[in-house]
DNA sequence: ATCTTAACGCAACCGAAGTTGCGATAAGCT
DNA sequence: AGCTTATCGCAACTTCGGTTGCGTTAAGAT
C-alpha cells in the first residue's frame, strides 16, 4: 500500500499486465452487461487471463468490484468553481445525474452501489470512495463560507450530502426519473437550507 | 387483480396455502440470510413447497421479491400527526431509520432495494411502493400548509423526498452510520428549505 | 357423486460457477 | 548467466442453481 501499485507481492511485468487486463475487462463487462451479469468467467475470457488466476487474486466477483472501486476512488473529480455557490452546487448535482444516467459510465457507477449492497468489502470500498468525494466537493461550500455567502459555522460535507441525496434517492430508492431539473431543484433546496443555517455545527 | 387474492387462476385452498407458505418463507429467509443468500431452493425447503412449484409460479428469486414487495406496499404506514410539521417530519425520518436498521425488518427492507438494482420487475414494484409512501407522507405537509406553517404553493411530496433522502443516501450510497440525530437533522434541513419556499411548484 | 383439468410433487437431467492439484513460466535476486 | 520461487495456465472435478417430462392430487363445476 506504499506505492500506487501496491497489491501483488511481485508487481513486475507479468502480474502488472494481468492486473491491468482484468481491471479493464471488469469495467467493460460492467458497462455492457451490468452487475447482475458480471461473472468471473466472463472477465477471464475477455481479459485473456485464466479464470483460476482471477479467482486466486481477486477471490470472486466482489473482489473485482472492490478493486475497480479503489481505482475509481483515486482519480480526481472536476469540482466546479464558478464563483457562485448556487452555480457550483447545480453543476455538482448535474455531475451526479450524468454520472449515473450516461450510457457509458452509468452502468458501472450503478454496479458499485449494487455490489456494496451484497458484499461488505465492496461496501467499505464505496464508503471510502464517497468520503473522498465529500472531501473534494466540500471545497465548494468552504469557498462560499469564505466569501460570506453562507453562515460561518456551516458544515460543508453536510451541505454536499443534502444537495446530492435527492438525486440518489430517486435513482436507487424511489426509482423516479432524474434529469437536470431534479438536479437543480435539489441543489437549490440544499442551498436554501444552508442559508437558513440548517447545517450549522450546532443544530 | 380484482380481489385481494388475485394472482392464481385457481385461488382455492391448496394454492392459497402454498402462496402463503412461500411468502412467509421468503420473508424469513431474507431476514435471516439477506438478499445475496436468497435462493429458490432455500425458500422451497423452508416452506415445504417443492422447488419446481416455486419456479413455475414465481419464476425465480426476482419474482419472490416482487411478490413480497407488493404485499408490503399494501399495508398502511403509521404517518405521524402531532400538530407540528417539525415533529411530524422528525418522526417520519426516524421511522425510516428504524425501518432499515432494526434487526428484524432492516434486512428485508434492504433486500428490496438490492433486488430493485438487479431486476426490472423488482424495480417497478419498488417504485410503486414508494409512490404509495409518498402519497401517505405528503399529508404531513398538506396539513402544515393548511395550518399556515408552510408556503401555500409547497410541493408536499418534494418536501418528503428531501427529508428522507439524506437518510437513504447514508444507508445505501455513502455507507455512513445513521441514527436518530441524522434523522432529525435531515428533517430540519428539509423544513428550513420548505419554509424558504424552495419547494414551490414554480422554482 | 362424478368428472375435468389446473396446480403440485417427484426424479432425473443440464449447465455454469467455483475448486483443486500439478506443471509451466518468468520475476527478481545473487 | 543461473537459481529460486511467486505467479500463472491448464484440465479435471465438484457443487449447486435451474430446467424438463410425467405422474399425482385436489379445486371447481356439473
Amino acid at each position: 500500500m506504499t506505492s500506487t501499485e501496491g497489491h501483488g507481492l511481485r508487481p513486475g511485468g507479468r502480474s502488472a499486465r494481468v492486473r491491468a487486463a482484468v481491471r479493464a475487462a471488469t469495467l467493460s463487462e460492467l458497462a455492457e452487461k451490468g452487475y447482475a451479469a458480471l461473472t468471473v468467467e466472463g472477465v477471464a475470457a475477455r481479459s485473456g487471463v485464466h479464470k483460476t488466476t482471477v479467482y486466486r487474486r481477486w477471490g470472486g466477483v466482489e473482489g473485482l468490484i472492490a478493486d475497480a472501486l479503489e481505482m475509481a476512488a483515486e482519480e480526481p473529480w472536476p469540482i466546479p468553481d464558478t464563483g457562485s455557490v448556487e452555480e457550483d452546487l447545480r453543476a455538482l448535482t448535474r455531475l451526479v445525474v450524468t454520472g449515473f444516467t450516461d450510457p457509458d459510465e452509468g452502468p458501472v457507477s450503478t454496479a458499485f452501489v449494487a455490489a456494496a449492497l451484497q458484499d461488505p468489502a465492496a461496501a467499505a470500498a464505496l464508503h471510502g470512495f464517497f468520503a473522498s468525494r465529500h472531501d473534494q466537493a466540500a471545497r465548494i461550500v468552504t469557498r462560499a463560507v469564505a466569501r460570506g455567502e453562507l453562515p460561518a459555522d456551516t458544515d460543508p460535507a453536510e451541505v454536499v450530502r443534502a444537495a446530492v441525496a435527492p438525486v440518489y434517492y430517486r435513482l436507487f430508492v424511489s426509482r423516479e426519473p432524474v434529469d437536470a431539473g431534479v438536479a437543480d431543484r435539489a441543489a437549490g433546496a440544499a442551498l436554501a437550507a444552508a442559508r437558513a443555517g440548517a447545517f450549522g455545527y450546532r443544530g
